[in-house]
DNA sequence: TGTAATGTTTACCAATCGGTCAAATTATCC
DNA sequence: GGATAATTTGACCGATTGGTAAACATTACA
């Protein structure tokens, strides 16, 4: 008698270490483009190259699914974030903390845009992640940051809208990349606009959080 | 018989007028939160508080509602960038267009969510649109924009950057909501926050777009 | 090599999907 | 007020949805 998930040996097979890691694969393709309520079993099946009973023998619910591919992409998607380090120079943290996230973003545009799809429908998976984990991390580092400005070492702002807008700015390059693409036209949509928004965010964050001289 | 959308008459009904207005708020209600897959007939229907069928009286299809959606807010969605002014003076300029959209994202977040729903699909409705009066609208912006640089007015940058990272900041607190709350607290989710984010997105603009005189 | 556990497939289910149709109801205008 | 057009509804359709049951095939291990 087949038992899904191995509830009876605990240890994982070979094989579900391995069909688990191609369906996972193509729940991220399916769900990061459609969103939870839009994506089929039936098309992340297709993408996966099993079928659909083959598939729901290792992930029993469409929710299952969903739920291991969100607290997976959630912890990567945390990373930059936890590198954020409060004993370095504060302008060389942010601009590599900005290159990390625009790194993150075309790399690995998919988990940005799984994530914002869970955003644009309130979150109903993962509000509990947001309000634990998620808020805990950015408030440790936002003390940082409080710390900084104190210091005289960065201009006072406020630092939750400024990971906000680091957040913001650098995702868009993932989520929006349709935008982006139609925008600066066919000749500018290589690679490199990554290089470019990486330029131009690094001046505009370090340049706005530097601490202003006498007027210009 | 039945000429359902006033095939025959040309002029349209008041039923009609309100109909459909009825039918819109409710597709805006859904649609943004499911995107176009994730939503059904009948969902919109039974917000809308009439029939399916009834419903489909007035938009034959989904596809059409989606279509009649996205028309209007579309254009909505330009009106800020429209009103870029380049006989303004840049500064004000840049802080009143930031000011206008971070309104728009605190009164028309179904609209901005709707948005950012078609963009992470991949546009499949509006790409068009995007390359053709989009662009067309932002070469024209970036232009003034690059003339200000050029005449010493404001820093030089990325005019195309510049403007990403102002729809990308403003439209997260519409997009993102959930997320900024979560961050943010039950004590500082009041509508003050977008107060707070228009003090810190100016700030950062502006002071990131000042020549830059003798280093501090 | 045998056998028990693991993995896969075919056939199927009830619910929901987008959409149609004809009949019933309501508004409009002379 | 009656005819005509506009609107609304319930019943229904085939396709697709998430998910199940059980037969079948394969693997791992003694």
């Amino acid at each position: 008698m087949a038992i899904p998930r191995a509830a009876k040996t605990q240890r994982r097979t070979r094989i579900q270490e391995e069909k688990e890691e191609i369906i996972l694969e193509a729940a991220l393709d399916v769900f990061s483009v459609s969103g939870f309520r839009g994506s089929t079993i039936d098309q992340i099946a297709e993408v996966a190259g099993m079928s659909k009973p083959n598939l729901l023998y290792y992930f029993r619910t469409k929710e299952a699914m969903h739920r291991a591919l969100i607290d997976r992409v959630l912890f990567t998607w945390l990373e930059p974030l936890r590198a954020f380090d409060a004993n370095g120079n504060p302008e060389s943290e942010i601009r590599s903390y900005i290159r990390r996230k625009l790194e993150m973003a075309r790399d690995f545009p998919r988990e940005s845009r799984l994530f914002a799809n869970e955003m644009l429908q309130g979150a109903p998976h993962v509000e509990d992640e947001l309000r634990g984990p998620l808020k805990s991390l950015v408030d440790e580092k936002v003390e940082v940051i409080r710390t900084w400005a104190q210091a005289g070492k960065i201009a006072k702002c406020d630092p939750y809208h400024l990971i906000f807008s680091i957040w913001s700015t650098t995702q868009h390059y993932a989520d929006f990349d349709v935008q982006v693409r139609a925008v600066l036209g066919p000749e500018h949509s290589g690679e490199g606009r990554f290089e470019d928004a990486a330029r131009y965010l690094e001046q505009l964050f370090v340049d706005g959080l530097r601490i202003r001289g006498p007027r210009a």
